[in-house]
RNA sequence: CGGGACGUGGCUCAGCCUGGUAGAGCACUCGCUUGGGGUGCGAGGGGUCGGCAGUUCAAAUCUGCCCGUCCCGACCA
């Protein structure tokens, strides 16, 4: 049992005003936490206690399929340049010198570690498959901390890693992780839906992202109700309905229409009376070929010629998916094209550029050539409009295909709200998100750069496939406040709440009630929870509005109704209130607290 | 990194425009009071006004540079 008056529980009346998502001023309010730096927070009593528990449950529920080990934080550079992301990471990676000035990373991920050992360990089939996995700090150097501990620079991640002799083998891996993962969150009170996602910097084929519905995400999901398809918007895709063409004008051909003053989309639909479905947008951009990561161009690649023209053409009322035409390209960045690079390629000003007369590249990213993207969204359209590439001029009867190509088509749009399922075609919904975890099936990148090999059972050498897993500690946490709050504060799910019952004495100078409070407490805690004594001589007044912020499930108040046997259990999430016997609380709380 | 905002006791903020050496509420300490939704009264302690430089007789206030924090964009658990 902890008795309040001797902890140390800094509440707080209002929030910092540096504070702006719910997560991050409750959590600072109920005294969980505290900022050192941007992205760098420090864990108070209440929080540490409720990361405990967070911990608690994904040990438990690791260990039965892997093993826990604990890796250095402090990494030699030379591990990273042999996977190639001493440079890949750029200036997401914190670095340091030592005393000799030899260099050394503050781990972002462990890839390089554990493939290290796996390297040097393993020898044969028949120690595999093997998951090894940690609970350990993770540096980033991330360009924008925020949210409070939504985004940080140094945060508790799980993360495992499965080394299998074939793909079968990772499957299963993966399979397993994806059970085990759901078994978390579950028992974590959250509610979670499983995405595909795009590998990033990782690297790798398949990987799904772990996903809690709400406005502080900083992710889109895209969803389907019907048939369970759910997507990252980076990689969802979706059946676009079909378009009233515009009926065609003249002989059919492409006709110059005279647009003074409209650039853009909205100003074009509207001086020619049509929606912008029937208009192609032009997004130009500067490409940086090389793999995708987190990694800001340096200046010398910037000035280095390295930069390839990139056209993209889509609906004008699409939007394009930057991710899905990194992908695509094989480039790592991208950046829009400034106007002198928009005369040197179109001759043609912003507002008023179109494909037609524009010399498609014949392969992507092959020469010096404007390559050309199509979004497939305008395969089969016809009659449409588009800038003539000549300031206050757009055509008419533009029909792709027949009027103009492309280097390449393919879906480079993001989807929309209301859109087809590309699986049974019902309206997919879009909603935030905010991303607590995200396995990927990495393949042999790791293994095969860093030289793991093991015999199979005809004694030939293989490399081993590999996957990885990571779940964000605090992010449980967080989405958990942001699931479970109002203007009061929020309410944990009992399993990882740092307590599961406060007992509030409504006034300690009546000995009697102190005394009754004190026995509940002890009846409570003898029942198998976790109880706070709220000991403290305040008003009755402060101790409520401290019980309602801070996050503990329930609330037995001791009061005037104490001399005749009576308490009242109080649900913090439904502010309910009932009456109950001092005999049979424990009783009552025990059946309030089952699962499910 | 690009764009925007802010930086004044622990917290929320006023004062700055129009320079004259710092103020309120909450919190804290003490006393009394009160005792079921942040009690009331009284007395007190606590601030190199983010830093440095400049202008000026005089700078929280004006100017420049720097640092820090938050928000919007490009990245990730």
């Amino acid at each position: 049992m902890h008795h309040w008056s001797k902890l140390f529980i800094p509440t707080l009346r209002e929030a910092p005003a540096d504070a702006e998502v719910a997560s991050h001023k409750l959590l600072l309010r109920a005294g969980y936490v505290r900022q050192l730096s941007a992205g760098v927070y420090s864990y108070l009593f209440l929080g540490q206690r409720c990361l405990n528990k967070i911990l608690a449950i994904t040990r438990d529920e690791m260990d039965r399929i892997a093993q826990e080990f604990l890796l250095p934080a402090l990494h030699p550079r030379e591990l990273w340049e042999e996977s190639g992301r001493w440079t890949g990471m750029g200036q997401n990676m914190f670095r340091l010198q030592d005393r000799k000035g030899a260099w050394l990373a503050l781990g972002m991920t462990h890839e390089e570690v554990m493939t290290d050992i796996a390297r040097h360990e393993l020898r044969s089939y028949k120690q595999l498959p093997q998951i090894w996995y940690q609970i350990q700090t993770k540096f980033r150097d991330e360009p924008r901390p925020k949210s409070g501990l939504l985004r940080v620079r140094q945060f508790l991640m799980k993360d495992s890693y499965s080394f299998d002799l074939d793909e079968a083998g990772l499957d299963a891996s993966y399979r397993k992780h994806e059970g085990t993962y759901h078994a978390i969150f579950r028992r974590c009170g959250l509610q979670v839906i499983a995405v595909e996602a795009d590998s990033g910097a990782m690297g790798g084929s398949q990987s799904q992202e772990f996903m809690v519905y709400s406005e502080a995400g900083e992710d889109v999901v895209a969803s389907c109700a019907a048939c369970g398809y759910a997507a990252n918007l980076e990689k969802a895709t979706s059946r676009v309905g079909p378009i009233d063409e515009l009926a065609p004008t003249g002989d059919g051909r492409p006709e110059l229409i005279h647009t003074p003053g409209k650039g853009a989309i909205a100003d074009v639909s509207e001086f020619l009376g049509i929606s912008p479905a029937h208009d192609i947008k032009t997004v130009a951009y500067m490409a940086l070929r090389g793999q995708k990561s987190s990694r800001p161009a340096s200046t010398a690649e910037q000035s280095g010629g390295a930069w390839q023209p990139v056209a993209v053409f889509l609906r004008g009322d699409h939007s394009v998916n930057e991710t899905k035409l990194l992908n695509l390209l094989g480039a790592r960045e991208l950046r829009p094209m400034q106007a002198e690079e928009l005369e040197q390629f179109f001759r043609a000003p912003a507002g008023f550029l179109g494909p037609i007369g524009v010399e498609p590249a014949k392969t992507l990213l092959a020469g010096d050539a404007l390559n050309v993207i199509l979004d497939c969204a305008l395969e089969d359209r016809k009659n449409m409009i588009c800038g003539a590439n000549r300031l206050d001029y757009h055509y008419r009867n533009v029909t792709p295909g027949r009027d103009f190509k492309g280097t390449r088509t393919a879906d480079i749009r993001n989807i929309i709200a209301g859109e087809g399922c590309p699986q049974c075609g019902a309206a997919l919904k879009v909603a935030k998100a905010i991303e607590i975890a995200h396995i990927f099936k990495l393949g042999y990148k790791y293994t095969s750069s860093m030289g793991a090999r093991v015999l199979d059972p005809n004694g030939k050498e293989v490399t081993p496939i590999m996957g990885s897993y990571g779940i964000g500690m605090e992010r449980i946490l967080t989405a958990a406040i942001e699931q479970n709050n109002d203007s009061n504060g929020f309410w944990m799910p009992r399993s990882i709440a740092p307590f599961d019952v406060v007992v509030t004495p409504t006034n300690m100078a009546d000995a009697t009630l102190a005394a009754t409070a004190l026995k509940v407490a002890q009846q409570l805690e003898d029942a198998g929870f976790d109880v706070l004594l709220d000991d403290r001589g305040e008003r009755a007044g402060v101790k409520f509005k401290d019980a309602d912020l801070v996050g503990i499930p329930y609330r037995v108040n001791v009061g005037k109704k104490a001399v005749e046997g009576l308490l009242e259990l109080i649900t913090r999430s439904t502010m309910a209130s009932q009456d109950v016997e001092i005999s049979r609380v424990a009783a009552l709380l025990a059946e309030a607290t089952q699962p499910g």
